[in-house]
RNA sequence: GGUGCCAUAGCUCAGUUGGUAGAGCAAAGGACUGAAAAUCCUUGUGUCACUGGUUCGAUUCCCGUUGGCACCA
């Protein structure tokens, strides 16, 4: 598995080691899986996808909600198969939730139907009422978790009411937080750099997404604003813009920005991960390969 | 050349009737089990332009210097 922060530059890395062991690459990131949406979330070219069978790149439309859960099971499905003609498999990508529904797995919740859904969305008018709602509903339908729960945090807050509304059940009674087995063994690479340079890489690979045409890209999705899969960085950003909230030059400004914060909370997960074993993304190729060749236990494999 | 105004955090600025200072943004740290590129929490980083004076004490008042802006010549 390798992971890093975004803009770090996992794509060349994995490419280069699926070439070597004969393995497709597997992607592990919430957004490139949409078809709708490559130029902004940096999806692996036509050429890059030449080179090496990928799977979950553009195999979704934005309409349909897609979940870690989903992820998790379809993954491990496509894992399954996958092993039985590979010794080997590299998986790629930054969502830290979607890798960890693979490494370690999600408790067995139902999904939630979309009127209860809908619902919870629709108490209170304002944030603050609705919040006010989730927190009363929270300690009325699940104490325990209320004990635990960030309790500004509507999100999470939100969940526990719609696991709650579904099952009948506390949401609290329902998350084991154990950790699954998985039939295969995992090496948790992730790849890090200067923050200076991380930044400045993420910087430029904004530039090249507008010159690309990301601008176009938004505009064509643009009536699907509202989707979750649209909540993403760089179209959030350019809707505003499209709504004459301020420029384009400033959305772009906000774009690297928040593209910024992201890869500082992707790094914040990483951190916690003990199992990961960290290489610098500026060291050569052969120096990172042999080190994950060690790692694997495969200091014989010769590359191919 | 003259007059006036300004100079405080990375940026934009507030403020101290004289007791060495605080907002927003940026930034940093953290949380995270089906919306996760989501959602949320915490944190103020400073020769208060420089020199001298008055004062127990000056970022604050005064003289000068430098830089910026405006107006007048």
């Amino acid at each position: 598995m390798i992971l890093g922060p975004t803009g770090v530059g996992k794509t060349e890395l994995s490419l280069r080691l699926a070439e070597r062991y004969g393995s497709p690459i597997v992607s592990c990131d919430s957004r490139q899986i949409f078809r709708e949406i490559p130029i902004g979330t940096a999806a692996p070219t036509k050429e890059e996808q030449a080179r090496v069978k990928h799977y979950f790149i553009g195999t979704r439309a934005l309409e349909e909600d897609y979940n870690a859960g989903e992820y998790e099971r379809e993954a491990l499905a496509l894992l399954e198969k996958l092993f039985q003609e590979h010794d080997i498999v590299v998986m790629t990508g930054g969502s830290t939730l979607y890798a960890d529904a693979v490494c370690n797995g999600l408790d067995d919740l139902p999904s939630v139907p979309a009127e209860i859904r809908k619902e919870v969305e629709r108490k209170g008018e304002t944030g603050d009422e609705r919040l006010r709602w989730l927190q009363a509903e929270v300690q009325r339908l699940d104490p325990v978790y209320w004990e635990e729960v960030d309790r500004l945090n509507p999100a999470r807050l939100a969940h526990c009411v719609e696991i709650c509304m579904t099952t009948g059940k506390p949401y609290s009674s329902l998350r084991t937080r154990l950790k699954k087995e998985r039939p295969f063994r995992i090496l948790k690479i992730a790849l890090t750099r200067d923050r200076e340079e991380l930044y400045a890489r993420i910087n430029a690979r904004v530039n090249q997404m507008i010159k690309d045409g990301m601008v176009e890209e938004a505009k064509s999705v643009y009536p699907k604003r509202a989707l979750n899969s649209l909540q993403t960085v760089g179209y959030r950003e350019l809707f505003d813009y499209f709504d004459g909230r301020y420029d384009l030059t400033r959305a772009v400004e906000l774009i690297r920005q928040n593209s910024r914060h992201y890869a500082k909370r992707q790094m914040t997960w990483f951190r916690r991960d003990k199992e990961i074993h960290w290489l610098n993304a500026k060291d050569t190729y052969e120096k990172n390969s042999t080190i994950i060749d060690d790692l694997l236990g495969n200091n014989g494999m010769q590359a191919s």
